[in-house]
DNA sequence: GCCGTTTTCGGCCCGACTGTTTTCAGTCG
């Protein structure tokens, strides 16, 4: 969740709260919104009504609404409104059709932004510690007028909280921990969004005439899965027109350095930026030294020596005399002065130009940026012996996506049509299962029409794209699958997912995610560990038993691509991979838009290790679904 | 706020878990 502090779902499981903009609400100013941001709308609208206290029937009206605005297809709705018959849509009734062709017309609600001003920002921003709902937060703001977190935090340190009637000593300390926890977490972003930041910046440096070369350092470069700030590393002659038309892009909400070859920048949403302007010659060094991880740099650095050479982010010389002197005290100087450091006669080096260059200098294979994390690459790329990582272009589609069947924001039609366009020759829907109750998940007779939709989607030939007929059916408290076989077996895959009961204790969680692995019917597991990025750990597990399970019985563990998840984590998979775990890379999306996770995905498999033949989804059509066929 | 009718207002979607309780409310998925 970004800085914009709103949230407006209170996690439907997987599911994100919807982006937020700069500045607010979907899309500020412009004319008119899609039924997906009329949705977000409405979803806001509850969580404001239940802030207020509101009749609960009254929140659900606007909560189904959203979900009913989402499950219409997007002409079928510009259709409906045109036309006025929005309101034969169940669940829609006057009052909500009068709204949601406001916001669909002007692009605004006079109600909604009425409802906003009425309620503390901050009270929303509550929302987001864990054991905090709206009744909470609003004894927390009657009793003792906290509207903040600010606020929270000083009144638990001083016992209060614990004085107040349904709360206690243990719901003092649970709020304490999570508040502690954000402010950890708050330091770092997701990788998906720090990029969405770097993106425009990057192509805009790219574009001044006075910028040679420019890249992103830095973990982003690595492909983290959280970034602690960005680094953006320019080669120009001339830095000035660099650094001034860095410090004035728009989002820039306060600049913290400003100088010759060098300036930082803060975002608003907290995300800090650096840029650094190097000489030309000194550009891959920089480039190198500001993207490897510390011990990356440190077993470089090392490896240098011992063939008689100093690397720094300056330069490769030779180590002893008068070079290194020189060098050292370049970067002193550099550091402390913010100025250029002076050019030594005749280095940095030796003509290198380019990464590869600066490796085979090391005797070294060039070594991709996400392998740079000091977990044996170096020792890999002496040998000659690194992995030709999966890319991006190698996914031919996806498994694990919801419609709105169950909780997702676009129809069947929609996914599929979203899938042909990526170009991708197969698209797996794997909508919840009855027991995630909260996601819509779908009873044995909706998931027997939603097979029959999809066959007979297949059968029009309406779109390119084959579509896959799954589940993510629910591991049961006790390891059982929320269907029965005869339905599972009807199916073309099965993901099965642990949702509820999560604080079982490890061994238990281990047993039921095992024995949902040795059915027959499963064809992979769903996020191993169920933990969302900066907002909650993973559910106890031991992950080397599930492992061993999962390829003892040939099933697939995802690598769940939501930048929130990032589940399997990529510093299982190298060892898994190599004892035969086969991967599949899956967005799982809620919408259109999250197809494109699957490049979040591809980020954490390259860090990995994971080459192509280990991921189910670099296969074609006809390879899946031989891969499924001989599975049953 | 919606729905369905009982044509004017009552009913509306679950189950586990936790911490506060001594019988349950609130949170969560």
């Amino acid at each position: 969740m970004g800085g914009g502090g709103g949230r407006f779902r209170r996690v439907s499981e997987g599911r994100r709260p919807a982006a937020r903009r700069p500045g607010g609400g979907p899309r500020g100013g412009g004319v008119g919104m899609t039924k997906n941001e009329i949705a977000e709308v409405l979803e806001e609208i509850g969580v404001l009504l239940e802030l207020k206290g509101e009749n609960p029937f009254k929140i659900r009206a606007y909560q189904a609404g959203a979900r009913a605005v989402e499950a219409i297809e997007a002409a079928e709705f510009s259709r409906l409104i045109r036309e006025g018959q929005l309101g034969t849509v169940k669940g829609l009734g006057e009052a909500l059709v009068q709204k949601i062709t406001e916001l669909h017309t002007t692009g605004g609600l006079e109600f909604f932004e009425k409802l906003k001003a009425s309620i503390e920002p901050g009270l929303v921003d509550m929302l987001g510690i864990p054991g905090l709902g709206p009744k909470k937060i609003r004894a927390l703001h009657a009793k003792l007028g906290i509207a903040d977190i600010a606020a929270l935090a000083a009144a638990c340190a001083d016992g209060r909280v614990a004085q107040l009637d349904g709360f206690g000593e243990k719901s003092q300390e649970k709020i304490l921990t999570g508040i502690k926890h954000r402010e950890a977490y708050g330091k770092r972003h997701l990788w998906w969004e720090a990029q969405e930041v770097a993106e425009p910046i990057l192509a805009g440096l790219k574009a001044l005439p006075a910028v040679e070369r420019v890249e992103a350092a830095g973990s982003l470069r690595r492909g983290m899965e959280t970034i602690g700030d960005l680094d953006f590393l320019v080669a120009a002659a001339d830095s000035a027109p660099v650094v001034a038309w860095f410090t004035a892009q728009p989002g820039v909400q306060e600049v913290t350095a400003r100088g010759e070859t060098k300036a930082s920048v803060r975002f608003a949403g907290g995300l800090q930026a650096d840029l650094r302007i190097v000489p030309a010659d000194q550009f891959v060094f920089a480039l190198h030294h500001f993207t490897g991880s510390k011990d990356h740099n440190v077993q470089m650095r090392q490896r240098a020596l011992a063939r008689g050479l100093s690397l720094s982010e300056w330069g490769l010389v030779p180590a002893e005399g008068e070079g290194t002197a020189k060098e050292k005290a370049a970067m002193v100087k550099a550091e402390s002065g913010n100025r250029k450091p002076e050019r030594t006669e005749g280095k940095p080096a030796i003509g290198i130009r380019t990464e590869v260059e600066l490796f085979s200098a090391l005797g070294l294979h060039y070594i991709p940026p996400e392998l740079r994390e000091g977990r044996g690459e170096i020792e890999a790329a002496e040998a000659g012996e690194l992995p030709a990582l999966v890319e991006l272009r190698d996914l031919r589609g996806a498994f694990h996506n919801h419609t709105t069947e169950s909780d997702g924001r676009n129809t069947l039609a929609e996914m599929t049509a979203a899938a042909e366009a990526m170009g991708w020759d197969y698209l797996g829907i794997a909508d919840h299962s009855k027991a995630s109750f909260q996601a819509n998940g779908l009873s044995e007779e909706r998931l027997r029409r939603q097979i029959a939709a999809i066959r007979e989607l297949n059968e029009s030939k309406r779109f390119k794209t084959h579509v896959f007929a799954g589940v993510e059916c629910d591991i049961l408290t006790d390891g059982r699958l929320d269907y029965d076989d005869a339905l599972l077996g009807e199916l073309d895959y099965v993901v099965v997912s642990v949702h509820n009961a999560m604080t079982q204790d490890e061994a238990t969680m281990t047993a039921r995610i095992i024995r949902a692995i040795e059915h027959p019917a499963t064809t992979m597991l769903g996020h191993l560990t169920g933990r969302l990025l900066l907002r909650r750990e993973g559910y106890q597990v031991d992950a080397a038993k599930v492992m061993d399970a999962a390829i003892a019985h040939r099933v697939i563990i995802e690598l769940n691509a939501s930048p929130w998840r990032l589940d399997m984590d990529w510093r299982h998979w190298r060892k898994a991979a190599e004892r035969g775990l086969l991967c599949a890379i899956n967005p799982d999306a809620h919408e259109t838009d999250g197809l494109r996770h699957v490049a979040a995905g591809v980020n954490s498999a390259r860090k990995g290790w994971l080459v192509k033949a280990q991921v189910l989804n670099t296969r074609t059509l006809a390879g899946v679904q031989r891969w499924f066929r001989e599975r049953k």
